[in-house]
Order: C-alpha cells, then sequence, then structure tokens
RNA sequence: CGCGGGGUAGAGCAGUUGGCAGCUCGGCGGGCCCAUAACCCGCAGGUCGCCGGUUCGAGUCCGGCCCCCGCAACCA
C-alpha cells in the first residue's frame, strides 16, 4: 500500500476569516497532493473547517444569525478561497456534518466501552453573563471585565480522557521514527513535552450548546478536540455505514499542521487512536508561522493579510508562489507586504516568465517555431536539479522543488549568455540548432517542475512546446531529457507573469 | 532558574562532523541586445545578539546574560 497518499491540513475554526497563515498550510498540502499524483500515487486530500464551540456560538449571535447559518457563510469562506487557488482538495469536511457526528459518537462510544474516559469533576470561576468559564488572568479586581461580575466557583461534571495511559506508547512510537515528526526541531520539541506535566484531559462540556452531544450523556457536549481531531477520520467514514475510503486510505500519510497546535497532533491525537486501537499517522509537519514586518499577526495590529487580496492582485498561481518561496519549509519566517512586488517581479516576471518569452522567441524567429535536431548539452545538469528536487519533496521540503525551478532558470539564462545564440544565427546554424534544442526541452522540464507549485503556470509552459497533455503519464515518463523531437511544434508564449507598475 | 524554537550584509534566509562567512532580493559599476527596460559578469555592504571560556583556530563546542517567538486571549 505504499502508493497511496494521504494529507490532510488542520480544519480551520469558523470563527475567523482565512488569512495567509491558512492558506500557507493549505497551499502547502495541495503542492505535496499534486506532486504525489503526478507520481501516480492515489491521493487524498482532506481540508475542512471546525465549527463548533462556544465562541462560534456567540459570534452567532452578535451577527443576528444561528450557529449554524453563521457557520455556513463563514466555511463557505474558506471554500472560496481555497477555490481561488486552486487547492485540489478531495474532499471538505465540515465538523456540522451528519457523517462528522455520527464518527464522532461512534469513537467517544469506543473510547469509553475500552475504559480511556472517566467521570470526573472540572472547577472553575463561572461567569454567569459570559455564559462561560474564564480564569483569573481574565479577572479585573476580581470581576469578569466583561459583565462587571464576580464569577462564581462552580463545579461541573466532565468526561475525561485518561492520557497518562498511553503516554508512554506515543512517546515511543515518536522516539522509534514510526510517527515522524518534522522538523526535527519540532521533533525534540515533542519529545521535551513528555517530560512535562500532561494532564488528562477533558473531552466534554456542561454548559456549551453548540456541539455534538455525548452519546452516553446527553446533558454534555463533546469538547473540543475530540470533536477537531477527528475529522481526519470520520471524513474517511470512519464510524459510519460506508468505511471504504477508511479502510483504504488511513492511516495518513502526512498531517500538516501549525506549531500552536503540536500538542493536540503530536500528544492526544496519537493517544486517543491508540486507545481505540487505531493506526496512527505516519507523518506529522509542523509549518512555521509568518510575521508581518517583525510583528506577530494580529487582528488587533490589524496586519492580517487576506489571502483574497494577493489572488486579486497577483492572479492564483503567484499568490502560491509568493507564499510559499518565503521561508524554508517548517521554518518561521518575517515577510513585509512590499516584498510580494519586488519576488513576483524577480522571480516570475523576470525570471521564469522572461525565459519561456525569449526561448520560444528565439524557436520561433529561428527556426520557425520548429524543434531543431536533437542534443544532449544540458541533460546532466537538469537530471542533477531533478534529483534534489525530487529527493526535496520526497521529505516535504517544498523549498527545495522552489530551489529547483530557480535553478533551472538560472541555468537556461545562463546559457544563453555563453552561446548567444543572436551570433550563432549570423556564424553557425548547426551549433544554432543545438542551441535551440537544449533551451526548448529545458523548458518543458520547468514545465513540469513548476506543475505543484503553479498548476495553471505549468500547463502554459508546456503549451508552447506543445507537451501540455500529461493527464495519462507518470511524472517518471516525463522528466527524462529528450522527449521533444525534431520537427515538433514550438508556440511562442505570450507573457506569463506581466511585471508590475 | 517551566518547556521548546530563534537572534548571521539594507531586507528575507543558508551555513553539514569547529578550518578563508554564503544565497536571493535591493544598491552601485560594466557587458549584451534573443527576451517582459528583461538577461550575464563584477563591486560595495557583516565586531555572525552580548560577555566569558575551551582550542593553533569558534557562526559552529562549553558557561552566563539580553531580546524575540510558540506552548498559553482571537489564531496556520
Amino acid at each position: 500500500m505504499h502508493n497511496k497518499f494521504y494529507v490532510t491540513t488542520p480544519i480551520y475554526y469558523v470563527n475567523d476569516k482565512p488569512h495567509i497563515g491558512h492558506a500557507y498550510a493549505t497551499i502547502s498540502a495541495d503542492v505535496l497532493a499534486r506532486y504525489h499524483r503526478f507520481l501516480g500515487h492515489e491521493v487524498h486530500f482532506l481540508t475542512g473547517t471546525d465549527e463548533h464551540g462556544s465562541k462560534v456560538a456567540e459570534s452567532a449571535a452578535k451577527a443576528g444569525q444561528t450557529p449554524q447559518e453563521f457557520c455556513d457563510i463563514t466555511s463557505g469562506h474558506f471554500q472560496m478561497v481555497w477555490d481561488r487557488l486552486d487547492i485540489s482538495n478531495n474532499d471538505f469536511i465540515r465538523t456540522t456534518e451528519e457523517r462528522h457526528k455520527q464518527g464522532v459518537a461512534f469513537i467517544l462510544n469506543r473510547l469509553k466501552e475500552v475504559g480511556a474516559i472517566y467521570e470526573s469533576e472540572y472547577e472553575g470561576l463561572y461567569c454567569s453573563g459570559c455564559e462561560k468559564f474564564i480564569t483569573e488572568k481574565d479577572l479585573v479586581s476580581g470581576e469578569c471585565p466583561d459583565h462587571k461580575k464576580k464569577p462564581e466557583l462552580i463545579k461541573e461534571k466532565n468526561y475525561f480522557f485518561k492520557l497518562s495511559n498511553y503516554l508512554p506508547q506515543v512517546e515511543k512510537l515518536i522516539d522509534e521514527g514510526k510517527i515522524k515528526v518534522h522538523p526535527e526541531s519540532r521533533r525534540r520539541e515533542v519529545m521535551g513535552l513528555f517530560k512535562q506535566e500532561l494532564n488528562d484531559f477533558s473531552v466534554s462540556r456542561e454548559h456549551v450548546k453548540w456541539g455534538i452531544p455525548v452519546p452516553f450523556d446527553v446533558s454534555q457536549v463533546i469538547y473540543v478536540w475530540v470533536d477537531a481531531l477527528s475529522n481526519y477520520i470520520t471524513a474517511l467514514g470512519y464510524g459510519q455505514a460506508d468505511d471504504v475510503a477508511f479502510k483504504k486510505f488511513w492511516p495518513a500519510d502526512l498531517h500538516i499542521i501549525g506549531k500552536d497546535i503540536l500538542k493536540f497532533h503530536c500528544v492526544y491525537w496519537p493517544a486517543m487512536l491508540i486507545a481505540a486501537d487505531i493506526e496512527v499517522p505516519k507523518n506529522i509537519f509542523i509549518t512555521g508561522y509568518f510575521t508581518i514586518d517583525g510583528q506577530k499577526m494580529s487582528k488587533t495590529i490589524g496586519n492580517i493579510i487576506d489571502p483574497n487580496e494577493l489572488v486579486s492582485q497577483f492572479g492564483s498561481d503567484p499568490a502560491r508562489y509568493l507564499l510559499l518561496c518565503q521561508f524554508p519549509f517548517g521554518a518561521d519566517g518575517d515577510i513585509k507586504a512590499e516584498n510580494f512586488v519586488l519576488q513576483y517581479n524577480s522571480d516570475l516576471a523576470n525570471g521564469i516568465g522572461n525565459l519561456v518569452s525569449r526561448v520560444t522567441a528565439m524557436a520561433e524567429k529561428y527556426f520557425g517555431g520548429a524543434v531543431p535536431e536533437q542534443d544532449d548539452e544540458l541533460k546532466e545538469p537538469v537530471a542533477a536539479i531533478w534529483q534534489s528536487y525530487q529527493e526535496g519533496l520526497a521529505n516535504f521540503q517544498i523549498d527545495k522543488a522552489i530551489e529547483g525551478i530557480k535553478k533551472t532558470v538560472t541555468l537556461a539564462d545562463g546559457y544563453i549568455d555563453k552561446n548567444k545564440p543572436w551570433e550563432l544565427a549570423k556564424t553557425d546554424r548547426a551549433k544554432l540548432a543545438k542551441v535551440i534544442y537544449n533551451l526548448s526541452e529545458l523548458i518543458r522540464h520547468l514545465g513540469l517542475m513548476v506543475y505543484p507549485i503553479m498548476p495553471e503556470t505549468s500547463v502554459k509552459i508546456l503549451n508552447t512546446v506543445g507537451k501540455a497533455d500529461f493527464t495519462n503519464y507518470h511524472l517518471s515518463d516525463l522528466n527524462h531529457w529528450g522527449l521533444l523531437n525534431p520537427g515538433d511544434k514550438i508556440n511562442k508564449s505570450e507573457a506569463l507573469f506581466p511585471r508590475i507598475q
């Protein structure tokens, strides 16, 4: 079963609008999904929205909507932006869907049956104005700042998950690499968590109304983590009548997550799966965080960038590229909004776009748009680039793929400058034919490399050399040298990425 | 002393086992004229967060300190 690939993004909380952090995680998953499809693997790519909890209910009330109406609208924002970004997900799970509710109820029952869940009491400060528990830190001179009331100390009955029972097994799985946590620095962070106190966690709430009822106690609602994490299997049909997809695709080959939810995915989730006797995910990749102009992204600072704006300004492919090229996959990085224009112009317009334009223009000008005789002068360097490109993506290093694309462009520009085709046109037609062949074939490779990251551009590039129809091929059929044949038609490319300003 | 990540050129980042500090963008100067005023070559720019230690030699190893970030409001 090594030719399937199941990749997930976090499910995004609907109490927020999509921002570039969400987009970064989702685009990354999309790149890997597209790459694996291109390898010929059977890919299942899941994303979705997390829709329960008191915050959602509050926001809905503020907006004068029912929680479900509110969720429909905000979940729609995510679906729309993924559509605009050409995200190729196979499924979109919403935690308010019936299939998910069924699956979660099944899981909770199962955890109860195996004795992983026990009843206990949660004690906390409760504000009747907020209708929720608040912490001491929230208090202003002993009162709830929103309602100017003293919260009462109350106890509520809750169900808890016996995390401690499973911690040694989870630690062992991660230590032995059965669950691979990437990058390495994050793996160390997770191993550090086991040395600290990790408490059993509550899986239900009595006062929250907007949620999935606990199947064995309807006075309670299932609390966030069991609800949210389970999406990765409920979407595949786990706990439902039709679980074919679950049998086929689980365990996940890759969960992509943000660092804020590392503990839940690397500790709680495997523990729940072990308790329920379900296989654990193979890889968990923690993405870095953007800071903007050195500052953390936040609503209060107001520096949040809407991915829709990027698409409107640059188009879908460039938006994808610009987000991915900021820093190595897995690292944090700072960005400046003004840099997007600079990078667009240098990498895309001057780099990829201009190269395709100059090569196809020369092919047309010197050989009437037909591929001249074959040659393999650039065969070796291209093979080397492919190797690091593929090794990189096999380890989820999207930055290596981008590096390969840049190297290919640099190789081609340098090759043109070295050989000066405009001089060969006057002095040495035979040599010119070889140079143009090498460049045309190189463009074809560039088109293939670009595919996972910029799918539309890939087709445009491959169209110029008449090789855009690759639906029935795998990458391994296409990424070796010499597939362009003498006489193949080359079409002069229009500007792929018009310069901005 | 809670745990973990990080501080390297104007900006964003690489730096494997300690051995002449690199990449991309931006700036400056040259070249070219096929191409989207694009491309190629060269130059400038760094007390590698601070202090101390080990060493023939430290961005890298050790100790201490400062600052930023995540775990821990909203949130990938």
